[in-house]
Formats: C-alpha cells, sequence, structure tokens
DNA sequence: ATTAGCACTCACACTCATAGAGTGCTAACA
DNA sequence: TGTTAGCACTCTATGAGTGTGAGTGCTAAT
C-alpha cells in the first residue's frame, strides 16, 4: 500500500510531467511547496515507486516518467477535478449560440471547439443514423432512367441516393408507390426499414401497381443507405503539435487509423455509457499505443445516444480533458433533446 | 541556347532525381546508355547547366538537383508523354464499374483511386454547385416549429437545411408556398435562386398567403445554401509518405492549408481551363513552395466544369502525372456527362 | 571537342572528451 | 527511525577532431 507521501510524490510528479514533457527529477520536484523535502528523500520515495511499477526512467541516469501503470492510478485516485475556467465554459457555450437548428451541425461545431479548447483531436459520433425514424419519403426523377430517392429523418437528417429506374416504367407507379410507402412507413425506424418495407408494403404493391417486384427492388435498393456519415472529426492535425509524436512512421499509423472509418468503432466503442479513459496499451488498436483516449456519451431524447472522444498522447491533461467532456457532454445532451422536441 | 547534349543531360538528370531523391552526380549519369560520354565531359556540361541557372548543388562538393527553372523547363519542353500502362488504365476505368449513378460518388472515386495511383494527394473539385438547376423544392415540417427544406438539383445533388418556423404560421401556406415556388424556380440555378425567388415569386405570395413576408424572408434563408461541400480529397496521407518531406512543420502548414477549405480556391483556380502546372513558388500559398501542383478540368455537359489538381513535392512524376490526369479528365468528362444526360 | 588525371571541397559517420543532470548508497543527524 | 548531506557513479547530450567518399573544377594530353 502506498503512503500518504508517496501518493503525493506520485501525483506531482505525473502533474509535472504532463506539463513539461520531460522526465522528472528529484532536485525538480524537491523545489516545489507541495513537497518540503530534500531531494534525497524524494529519491527514496521514487525509488520506491519504481519498485512498485508506478514510474519508469529512461535511462540509468535519467529523470522519471509515469509508467501505463502509473498513469492508471493517477487516473483512478489521483485525479482531482477542477471547475473549468470561465472562459472554457464561454467558448463551450459559444456551441449552441447561434440557434442551429441542425443536430449535425451543432456536433461539427462541437468537434471543432473541443479540438481548440484540448490541442488534441476530437472525435464525435451523431446518433446513430439507424434509430432515426422516417418522417417522409420521396423520389424525384432526374432524367429519363434515373432518380434520386430522399428520406427526411424525425431529426432532420436527409438521406439521399441517385437511383436507376428500371427501363420503361409508368411514372404514376412510382408516385403511387411512394404515397403507399409514406403512408405505411412513416415513424419507421431506419433500422427496420427493408424489413417492414417487405413486411408492410409487398401485398399492397401487388394490388396497386405494375411491374412491383422491379420497382421494389429497385426501390430496396435505393434506401439501404450507408450509415457511416456521422462521424465527425475535430483538429485531426493536433497530433503533429504533441512533442510526443516526433516518429513519422507512428504518425503515419495514427493519422491512417483514424482516417480509416473502418477503425473508429474501436476507438468509440458504441454502446458504453458514461466517461471512459483507455491509456497507451488498453487501446486494443497497435497504432495508438502510444495514445490515450477519452470517451464519454451523450443522448438525445430517451432513444438515441452519440459518444465524444479526445485521442492525444499519454501524456494528457487528463484533468481538464475529463471535465471539459463532462461538461460538454451534459450540454450536448441538453440541447439537443431540447432540438428533437422543438422549443 | 542550350545544344542538343545539355537538354539530353538536363532531362536525364532530372528523371533520374524525379526517381531517386538523391542529388545527381556526373559519375552516375555517365553510367547511362542513353549517356555515352565521360564523366568529365558530363561535369563540364553540367557546371554549364548550372550556370544558366537550370541546375543547383547543395553544397559545394555535391552532386546537381534540379532548380525551379529546370523544373519548369524540363516540364515545358522535355516531357514526352508516355502512354499509360495497361493496369493503370484499367484502375481508372474501375472507377465507373459499379454503375454509380451519383455525380458526388464518381468524383469520391476519382480521388481515392487518383492517389493510389499517384502515391500523392489528389484534390478534385466537382462542378459548381451554383450552376446546378432546381428540380424540385420541398418542406418537410419535423416539429411544432422547426422544418427541412430541400432542393433537388439537376444532377442529383441534395441540399438540405433546417429552419425555425415563424410563430403560429399556417400549415397550409408553406404548402402553398412550396407550390408557388416549384412553379415559379423548377430550373432555376442556384446562383440565380434568391435573385429570381424575389422576382417572380414575390407578388405572387402576396395574393395567395398570408404573412407573406414573414415567410419569405425564412425560406429565403434556408435556401442561401453553402456551397463548398464539393471537394473531395484522396490520400491526404501521401504528403507523409514522401521523403522530400521531413520538416514536421512544413508538413503541418502544409495539411493546415488543404484541411482549410477557403484555401482551396488557390490551390485549384476555378476558372482555369485545360492543364496547368505550377512549381515550388509559382504557387500563391508559401506553405506550399515546395510543391508542385497539377490541375486540370474536366466538363459535365456544356454548362459545368469540375477540376482536379495532384499535391506532390517539386520532385514530382510529372510524366506520369500529367498522363495520368489527361486521362481521367477525359474519362470523367465523358462518364458524367453520360450521367447527367440519362443513358 | 573530349577525356584522363589530380587537387580540392564538403557532408557524413565516427571517436573521444567534457559537462551536466540525475541516480543510488552510505553515513551522519535530529 | 526517518530524513538528509555528501559523494561516487551512470548516462545523455554536445562539440571538437578525423577519415572517408562522392563529387567537383581545372589542366593538360589525346
Amino acid at each position: 500500500m502506498l503512503t500518504e507521501r508517496q501518493l503525493l510524490i506520485l501525483k506531482v510528479t505525473v502533474d509535472d510531467y504532463i506539463q513539461s514533457a520531460q522526465p522528472v527529477g528529484s532536485n525538480q520536484l524537491s523545489k516545489k511547496s507541495e513537497l518540503p523535502f530534500s531531494p534525497a528523500t524524494i529519491r527514496n520515495e521514487m525509488a520506491d515507486l519504481e519498485g512498485l511499477g508506478f514510474l519508469e526512467k529512461t535511462h540509468t541516469s535519467s529523470g522519471r516518467v509515469p509508467s501505463q501503470k502509473g498513469y492508471r492510478y493517477y487516473v483512478d485516485h489521483l485525479l482531482t477535478p477542477r471547475p473549468l475556467p470561465k472562459q472554457d465554459i464561454q467558448q463551450l457555450r459559444s456551441i449552441f449560440e447561434d440557434k442551429i437548428a441542425e443536430t449535425e451541425e451543432v456536433i461539427k461545431r462541437s468537434a471543432m471547439i473541443l479540438s481548440e479548447l484540448t490541442n488534441y483531436t476530437a472525435i464525435l459520433l451523431g446518433p446513430d443514423v439507424r434509430k432515426h425514424t422516417v418522417k417522409k419519403l420521396s423520389i424525384v426523377p432526374l432524367t429519363m432512367d434515373t432518380a434520386v430517392a430522399i428520406i427526411v429523418t424525425d431529426n432532420g437528417h436527409v438521406e439521399n441516393r441517385v437511383f436507376t429506374i428500371p427501363e420503361g416504367l409508368d411514372p404514376a407507379d412510382i408516385e403511387k408507390m411512394v404515397n403507399i410507402l409514406n403512408d405505411r412507413l412513416a415513424g419507421v425506424s431506419l433500422n427496420d426499414l427493408h424489413l417492414r418495407l417487405e413486411q408492410e408494403t409487398l401485398t399492397v404493391f401487388k394490388q396497386h401497381v405494375n411491374r412491383y417486384g422491379e420497382l421494389f427492388s429497385t426501390f430496396r435498393q435505393a434506401v439501404i443507405m450507408p450509415h457511416d456519415d456521422n462521424v465527425f472529426f475535430g483538429g485531426k492535425l493536433n497530433i503533429l503539435k504533441q512533442p510526443d509524436f516526433h516518429d513519422l512512421q507512428k504518425i503515419r499509423d495514427l493519422m491512417n487509423v483514424m482516417e480509416e472509418h473502418k477503425h473508429i468503432p474501436m476507438i468509440l466503442p458504441v454502446g458504453s455509457q458514461g466517461l471512459h479513459i483507455r491509456i497507451g496499451s488498453e487501446n486494443t488498436l497497435s497504432a495508438m499505443e502510444d495514445c490515450s483516449v477519452i470517451t464519454v456519451s451523450y443522448d438525445i431524447g430517451e432513444e438515441q445516444t452519440g459518444s465524444i472522444a479526445i485521442v492525444g498522447p499519454k501524456r494528457m491533461d487528463y484533468k481538464r480533458v475529463v471535465t471539459l467532456l463532462d461538461t460538454l457532454s451534459g450540454e450536448l445532451s441538453k440541447e439537443l433533446t431540447r432540438m428533437i422536441r422543438g422549443k
């Protein structure tokens, strides 16, 4: 078990390293007013902390650096959240200032502001599009043989896709179909769409529309929408600002991971509630073994949730980021819920 | 005036440097079968070429590197376009393989494939959205006080924006308005939209709709759409692959420029026709002084144009990129024109 | 006009010495 | 017994000195 003094020294060491990015020596520490001990005493304690695996040396005669275990202990037990500075709160509030009516727009801005406030990379995941429900379907003919299918969802998201109309189909039939679809599918979630499409509409189609099979399968294809476009980044390039990242190869790997959308679920576990911190190799992706990721979820109404992630070096300003994310998560939940409910 | 042999040596020097990224020495060159001269001879010629400003030395006793003037002469006079390898053509064709019906989708894929083929960064600019013409307008109510305005354009692009409905407005009026708008504005380009909005519809509104003023200005706001979302990138990270870029600061500046949409017009001059090469400081942006940019335009139908840019180091494989862009520009023009015309 | 020969230059890699920051250990101290 | 001063030790970072090699420019011979 760690003594009070060891805890204090661990905390101050981590804090100092987070701030300076330089290995921390006993002399430096003894100068701080929180630690009224001689360098020698501190040295002894640090040696113990190293023995217990909380600190590491970069070489025999260097100062110490927090180990993964050290960071973990720090965030689990030594993190004393401190209220956000006024300025930060003001900036966060500015996200909602302009009365933007679009969920996505708000999330985009959040990503930007968050990355500016932290100097790390922010990734925001909007609510799962598949949980949106259909407000209105329509089909707009473009040329002789193409048309665009449009689905408007309950919170104003618009999905659209151009498709090819089967040769020589009656425009009146398409119109009929759209009407039927709107009648039957309003309020259905995008996720259930292709299921309900068959259950509810196929029989009606048979009665009212010629060549229903062809038309049906065409439309079916058109409404199977991609649903990966609700990821928003802020400060992708902030990685380049961190002195921790100097190895071009590693930077490339890291940026690659973030660029490739398929890796996003690994960074931002979709289901999880509340705030999570993953440090270094606690991340599943090997490209992120030198990073820490802090995630938090937010809620829109009772049904929909989104998440926020901050990606930075292990030497991340945990205290600040945690409070920022806590606050933002709350604000986002509040404002976005308000938005979908109408004022 | 340069002699035949000087031209040959300049060409081979540039080619070699483009390939190896290493300063080129007289010994190396004399080994090539194209240059059956002794190192000494080549040295003399190179000294002349340096005197004339086509080559440079990195230090007194180093090999030579093309100067900006050297590259310029090379692309202007020494570029012997060579037919694309089959494999490349095949890859370019693969862009259109899947019968994608959406202009944007095709452009997105082009950006990706192009960046893969070149290992440089590709920027593709879609046709100016403002030149699209209105196919259909609609307004879908979401909550008590919000609705989403949707504009479908002639080539299947869908613009949408959520807006706030003025307090206590009659839904029937909105419906009326949309009908009027569709009657009057179909075929109008987005650019002229707000102009024609007033000219053509304001008087009609006065006759048919209560509180036309409020409704009109609300809708007017909603249709002033942003039009910057038709820029697509491929291989943003390819910059990190080039050995020419090792200075983290410069990489940051460069990536910053590309990330910021406001700088795009500087990279991709919108009006220009045909193929252009800008080398080093010929670029207006100082962050790109170590880059070369090759741009080319393509046409969709008679009205609309887009452009393609490749951003790479000055030591770019001009020959290859020029032929690639030439070909792609042609293919894109052909296929996209076909698409908006219907098959 | 071309080329072989040669002296010269400079970057790069290597070694070596030194300074400085930090440690661990021991012995003295309160 | 916990704390601290002192000291020897270790390792990095820095800079000076050196040798090597690739390359050049010039001159004289072909």
